[in-house]
RNA sequence: CGCGGGGUGGAGCAGCCAGGUAGCUCGCAAGGCUCAUAACCUUGAGGUCAACGGUUCAAAUCCGUUCCCCGCAA
């Protein structure tokens, strides 16, 4: 079995990782080309190209899909299969006809719900119980393709975007090793995904990180599982911006307006919400590292009635 | 050389601009008060002020260099 894999992102390598001890190691490594990124804007190879480079397997990172030598290049490989996770771009019809069996996407979520490139976060956005991976055959559209495969995932109280990035990564690595098998077969009988039920899920903004504070605390507090990392739900305290790592809420009606802060003790900072208290339990200021809500509060003097924006 | 913030006892910060015996809140230890306590009172331990060099009678503080951490931006 000649596998090219087509990958950029954290959840991409643990894709890959999964699948080369599962003793499926790729032939190829196509990932996007090396971008600035980082402190002193420095030019940095994706996350899976570092893996490619690590292990050794041949690897590609052309700026399009497009140009004749890049397909040429690839269709010498003569590979059996395609796999493509979290890759970055959408591949032209002349790739996806290449592979003998099928071009094979993975997508973390149960399509056609949330197609796009932030599936994940905007199931937690919306706090939802349960999501998904979906194995699908890929074509021209954006996670448009007929489902091979689908396992459901339960999305837990204590999940958060790294946990779930994680999980579906490992659970969609077991079913696609579930579906190479079969695949010659159910290849041809395969249904297309209904468009009537399809959603899409943008990639997130800085912006979307922003919290509101007039809204139900348990909303905020899914904004903050659903961007750790990145872009973090923040908010702004005596016009320093503040991240929120880590929240929990608490069912008590407030006492104060929304966004000020009801209560203080060594557990973390207590905000009004428009319903629930949504108790901050670690935080990060600008410029500043990780820290308990309570550190901060004893550094910076934060006092009941302060409120945030 | 993209822009910016920061490195001060275990934690979070102040002090730096206008050099002159290291401070605050918390934690920790011991003692006290208390039926009791995470509450309160008293006392105490713990720091080469990131590193190196310079200026000075004197540097956490001024000047120069280096290392490390973080935010923006992507």
């Amino acid at each position: 079995m000649k596998i090219i894999y087509f990958g950029s992102s954290k959840f991409s390598l643990i894709v890959l990782e999964n699948l080369c001890r599962a003793g499926f190691v790729p032939a190829l490594i196509v990932s996007q080309p090396d971008k600035p990124k980082g402190r002193g804007l420095k030019s940095n190879p994706t996350e899976v190209s570092e893996y490619a480079q690590k292990t050794n397997i041949a690897l590609i990172k052309p700026s399009s899909l497009k140009s004749g030598k890049v397909i040429n290049e690839i269709a010498g490989f003569a590979a059996d299969l395609f796999i493509i996770a979290d890759y970055g771009k959408i591949l032209p019809k002349e790739l996806l006809s290449l592979p003998k069996i099928a071009p094979l996407g993975v997508h973390p979520s149960l399509l056609p719900a949330y197609r796009g490139p932030a599936p994940i976060n905007w199931a937690l956005i919306n706090g939802d119980k349960e999501t998904g991976v979906s194995i699908f055959k890929m074509n021209e559209g954006l996670d448009t393709g007929d489902v091979v495969l689908q396992k459901k995932i339960p999305i837990n109280d204590a999940d958060n975007a790294y946990t779930l990035h994680a999980k579906l990564a490992i659970e969609g690595v077991k079913v696609l090793i579930e579906a190479i098998p079969g695949l010659k077969k159910c290849i041809c009988a395969l249904k297309p995904q209904s468009e009537e039920f399809s959603s899409f899920a943008p990639k997130l903004a800085k912006e979307d990180g922003k919290i509101n504070w007039g809204t139900e605390a348990i909303r905020i507090r899914n904004l903050v599982r659903a961007t750790l990392g990145w872009p973090s739900a923040y908010a702004y305290y005596k016009n320093k911006m503040i991240k929120i790592i880590d929240s929990e809420v608490i069912f008590e009606q407030p006492q104060n307006k929304p966004s000020i802060i009801d209560r203080i003790d060594k557990e973390g900072i207590y905000v009004s919400t428009t319903r629930n208290l949504l108790k901050i339990k670690r935080l990060k200021p600008q410029g500043k590292n990780e820290m308990d809500a309570y550190s901060f509060v004893i550094g910076h003097k934060v006092a009941v009635g302060d409120k945030f924006e």
